[in-house]
DNA sequence: GTATTAGTTCGTGAATCATGAACTAAGGGA
DNA sequence: TCCCTTAGTTCATGATTCACGAACTAATAC
């Protein structure tokens, strides 16, 4: 299992955020990252809107939504857990990340 | 040559937004159709940033905005003349495609 | 040690993408 | 009228990306 990619905001790109966030499965799992008060883990979200998510979809969709900077990851014992760079994204995209999931 | 395809407003989804405007040279047209104060043809961006780009890309990249709702095409002539459909957006998604174009 | 749980990686078939070539549609002359 | 030009579309295909089951790894508990 290799080091996970955590890219700095200035590298994170409009484009990247619009790509991460383009997949239903994914926006659901930032949004509700985003809503949360603590670190989650990614077990919770095999199932997502009612239906279920595989689990190496999920490690996928994971992957993309850390390697484009919009979450934060680390192994805490067995899990790992999930926070949304909400902060660092807002400064950088003013308003963008609130009127995606006012959208959505 | 079919008929133009163009969603109602209500069938447009934030997902659709998104996965159109992921796309560098998509958002680059879009961008330039929203300060756009007439209609545009779209052989003027047969170069979009510097880069030039294949004719027949740029015929998909059109269909794509045109069938998810983010511009309006019509023929005229031997042109086809195309309009961002910025109002409708931002009656439905408000706020959204202004931090888009500013994040841009 | 084995077992369990959480998540990742690999392999592959399916779906999507980019683009050159061929085509269509609309005018504009001779 | 027929040909030419311009603007854009469609088709075919090779390349890339995607989804997901199977196998694997990493951490902890017993």
């Amino acid at each position: 299992m290799r080091v996970l990619v955590h890219p700095p905001i200035e590298d994170v790109t409009l484009q990247a955020v619009l790509y991460a966030l383009a997949d239903p499965v994914r926006l659901a799992v930032f949004a509700d990252l985003v809503d949360a008060t603590e670190p989650k883990a990614c077990a919770i979200y095999l199932t997502v809107n009612d239906t279920p998510v595989p689990k190496s979809t999920l490690s996928q969709h994971f992957r993309i939504l850390r390697e484009h900077g919009l979450i934060r990851s680390e192994r805490r014992g067995v899990e790992m857990l999930s926070t949304a760079r909400k902060d660092e994204l807002d400064a950088k995209f003013p308003g963008l990340i609130d009127s995606i999931l006012a959208a959505a």
